[in-house]
RNA sequence: GGAGAGAUGUCCGAGCGGUUUAAGGAGCUGGUCUUGAAAACCAGUGACUCAGCAAUGAGCCGUGGGUUCGAAUCCCACUCUCUCCGCCA
């Protein structure tokens, strides 16, 4: 959520950033500085009748002591007190008329997003590797899965249904051989490890964006008002939802492994074969907390970290920064990480890594102060993957396979895995 | 799921419709005393939100409603915590 004093102070500059996101934002804008203005006259007029109303009241039990006709004071304060409910019924109509605004309104671009329409505005910072060459014909990380009888979609389909996968034997040893790989890297690191609840409520999806505008994209309970979380950012952002922390303290990092769960309402049809895109899949994320001073520098080393474990894993990947159409709801700036994948003949992304300034934070909360005495301000809020798991397997069996079917085990996983090569 | 108890300021804790602008402690800050410290004593200090240039005002006693001229106090719903029972990995 924006701050309303700010849009108010700064209408021309906001909507300029706003817009580059490809949508025209004005009326909301618009909208918000229209509610902000009338809910601060209902507010002075209201606060004035509440101020007259504490007088009269305070002063009821000297008047009684004395015995006095209190009937036409009552009768005035019964005036006064059905004016107040109603201006406080008006206001609280305005205000939530005014949030439903500022929640629709997205996060603005920082100065160093490119502006463009789409990924193809994207622009690549850098690269490790380069595209794995193979002396024979590379196959899909789907079939290698299938040769392997390492990953089962079809007895995942009948099971649960479509987007869904069983891995099996040696390909569930890859998947938990690199969670345990990405957590073992994050924790040495710095960042402390948390394990969160994988549903949560209305006012965590809410803190970090998802709620109210993307509601479709996520699986409710349906017994419960409770939300599979689709990335680890949900519990772990909102771990510290209103809270006030310590300046001193900061930046606070945690990674978390997690299962994700998303509805992929909309992509019906793309990415159907393989680990790509499923309703379920595991991602370990990386999440911080930060002084505003210095949230772009942490975005950058946050990246870094994430970049990490694709190098450690020997996997060739580009960094791409995302211009403003293509940039996420609630982020200022966002990095994608973008692993090599063969059988897509293209970079396919597998981190994502943003900076939400204070735009979670506003609406969930989460602030910090130096002294007692100092006012809470809100903190910045950063996540990235490191990284999607399922994504790795794939970029894993495609990138490393072998011309007889075999995938080579990277490095660093083989004290995970016990063993050199999957056959 | 059933029965009961509870949720008050940084912490403990009073409070049972109007002198509560939240008693009283503890803590914290400053001072007196002391060679210094502790103790004692004196004074100050109460999160946070909103409106306002400010003075100041409004709100905030788990959350949301309601009753009333007036609610921490009464009523309703919900959430969470604790104890016991049942069920259960």
């Amino acid at each position: 959520m924006l701050d309303i004093k700010f849009i108010r102070e700064n209408r021309d500059k906001v909507l300029e950033r706003l817009n580059a996101r490809n949508t025209d934002y004005t009326e909301l804008v618009d909208k918000a500085i229209e509610l902000d203005a009338k809910r601060r006259a209902i507010i002075i007029e209201n606060e004035e009748l509440k101020a007259k109303q504490n007088a009269v009241n305070k002063s009821i039990p000297a008047l009684k002591k004395e015995g006095k006709d209190l009937a036409p004071v009552f009768e005035e304060l019964k005036a006064i007190a059905n004016k107040i409910k109603e201006d406080d019924k008006l206001q609280s109509e305005v205000e939530a008329e005014l949030e439903a605004v500022l929640l629709s309104i997205p996060n603005i671009p920082d100065d160093s997003v490119p502006v463009g329409k789409d990924s193809e505005d994207n622009v690549e910072i850098r690269r490790f590797g380069k595209p794995t060459e193979f002396d024979f014909e590379p196959k899909p990380h789907w079939d290698i899965g299938k040769a392997l009888d390492i990953l089962d979609p079809e007895r995942a389909a009948k099971v649960s249904g479509a987007r869904f996968h069983f891995y099996k034997g040696l390909g569930a040893r890859l998947e938990r051989a690199l969670v345990n790989y990405f957590l073992d890297t994050h924790t040495a690191n710095g960042y402390t490890e948390v394990f969160p609840p994988f549903m949560v409520n209305r006012d965590s999806m809410r803190g970090t964006g998802q709620l109210p505008k993307f509601e479709e994209d996520a699986f409710r309970v349906a017994n419960n008002d409770f939300f599979l979380i689709p990335t680890a950012e949900v519990p772990v952002t909102n771990f510290h939802r209103n809270e006030i922390l310590k300046k001193s303290e900061l930046p606070i990092k945690y990674c978390a492994y997690s299962a994700c769960f998303r509805a992929e309402a909309g992509s019906a049809g793309r990415d159907q074969r393989g680990l790509i895109r499923q309703h379920q899949f595991n991602k370990v994320e990386l999440v911080k907390f930060c002084d505003p001073e210095n949230s772009f520098d942490e975005l950058e080393k946050l990246t870094n970290d994430a970049c990490r474990v694709l190098e450690g894993l020997g996997l060739p990947y580009r960094v791409m920064l995302l211009c403003t159409g293509d940039m996420g709801f609630s982020s200022a700036k966002t990095y994608d990480l973008e692993v090599w994948m063969p059988s897509y003949n293209r970079y396919v992304e597998i981190s994502s890594c943003s900076c939400f300034t204070d735009y979670q934070a506003r609406r969930a909360a989460i602030r910090f102060k130096g002294d007692a005495k100092d006012k809470a301000t809100y903190v910045h809020t950063l996540n990235g993957s490191g990284v999607a798991v399922g994504r790795a397997v794939a970029a894993i069996l495609e990138n490393y396979q072998n011309a007889d079917g075999s995938v080579t085990v990277p490095e660093v996983l083989r004290p995970y895995m016990g063993i050199d090569v999957i056959r």
